[in-house]
DNA sequence: GTTGTTGGCCAACGCCTGTTGACATCATCG
DNA sequence: CGATGATGTCAACAGGCGTTGGCCAACAAC
């Protein structure tokens, strides 16, 4: 296995400087050369799993992209699942919410989300993760764990720790999004603007977070 | 290519009563033998496609399931992605939304749509299409011809002809809904009962239904 | 009774898959 | 220099896949 942290992040090929163990430097600014092309493999596994979901990607066609022999993917990673994991590292960056006003928090998550998900184009491991969870069950268990260790903990410190099962339903609204906006690319919710989107969507996403006392049929 | 109408709902392969074309009656009250073995093959299709997905779904599994040869799946259908098509209809079967007070149409869509995920078990077709959506292109094409012809239609004969944007975002909820509770199955939403899952999403599409004028910042 | 059609099984083809192990290359260090 | 371990290539394996074509039994039509 790789290793992973406990809120369901796994440390990116690329190395911060280039000191390795024994305090050799090695060609400055770029780890061990290995480390460089691991690097290469996890981003071409990315793109592939990010656009055809883990079964239709094969290994060999990583290896191409990649520019490397297959069974070098098989030696630094041991195998297709071990290197799914690899690619699934997800942070999700969640903002400190409690610094938020509370009449602004449903447009902050709805804008946050659409940042993280169009900010970085090149940062395909949302659409990694979506796509794969759908028929993959170890990818659904990172969901799990995602919304168990970032998404839960962080509404939880603005709404208070009964928010759970709000929290879920936001997440509902947003993978809902997410579904019809980048893996189905439904037209009518593709087309729109990132600001029409929050302008939309921030009022649903209100009345999950704070309901109406009541809405009492006919009063 | 299966014979299939504009709706997006192709003819099951059970038949309805027991003439055939040249006259003869065969057997009373049950179609040709090869329909019936037909409908058993869509059918274990059907549950592996719900089950699995497109790609990890195979042809041999399908006939083991069906008691039969693999070839024979082939002569039916001709193809792994003919039989998907006929695994493909679907019917949302969406009640006339004109006749429900407005104020009330947000819970009757709610609760109509978890009525049809979960009122018949045996019924994988919206999982089938859902959980292959995701990853093959065709399937979700047939989601966009869906909306267009069944979805869309129906909302914009209750709310007006420009309803076509919200109800993209009602499918959104919609689908986050579907994605959460029966594909990733996450516990917080998988756990709630149909009255809860009403409860607290009806004002949500509500928000979305009927924007409330402007939400004014400060006034 | 012969013929043709229908429903079905069996064995195989060609291809692609994940994976493995043997061999080449190269840098590093004694 | 030679040794050693990391890095990478090549060729192959075994198994599963969608798909094909040939053969057989049952049965209706002539």
């Amino acid at each position: 296995m790789m290793a992973s942290r406990q809120d369901g992040t796994v440390q990116d090929g690329t190395v911060p400087d280039g000191t390795v163990q024994d305090g050799t430097v090695q060609d400055a600014a770029q780890g061990k050369r290995s480390d460089r092309t691991k690097a290469v493999i996890v981003r071409a596994a990315r793109e592939r799993f990010a656009a055809h979901g883990y079964e239709r990607t094969t290994i060999r066609a990583i290896a191409a992209d990649a520019e490397i022999d297959p069974s070098m993917v098989m030696r630094y990673f041991g195998s297709k699942e071990q290197l799914f994991d690899a690619a699934l590292s997800i942070d999700l960056r969640l903002p400190d919410l409690t610094a938020v006003p509370p009449e602004r928090l449903s447009e902050v998550i709805v804008r946050h989300f659409l940042d993280r998900w169009e900010g970085d184009p090149a940062d395909d491991a949302l659409l990694v993760l979506l796509r794969s969870a759908v028929t993959n069950e170890r990818a659904a268990q990172r969901i799990h764990q995602i919304f168990g260790t970032q998404v839960a903990p962080a509404l939880a410190a603005a709404l208070g720790p009964e928010a759970a099962g709000r929290a879920a339903l936001v997440c509902t609204q947003l993978l809902g999004l997410a579904v019809t906006r980048y893996l189905l690319r439904l037209p009518a919710v593709a087309a729109l603007d990132p600001d029409a989107v929050t302008a939309a969507l921030a009022p649903a996403v209100e009345a999950i977070l704070h309901p109406r006392p009541r809405p009492r049929p006919q009063p």
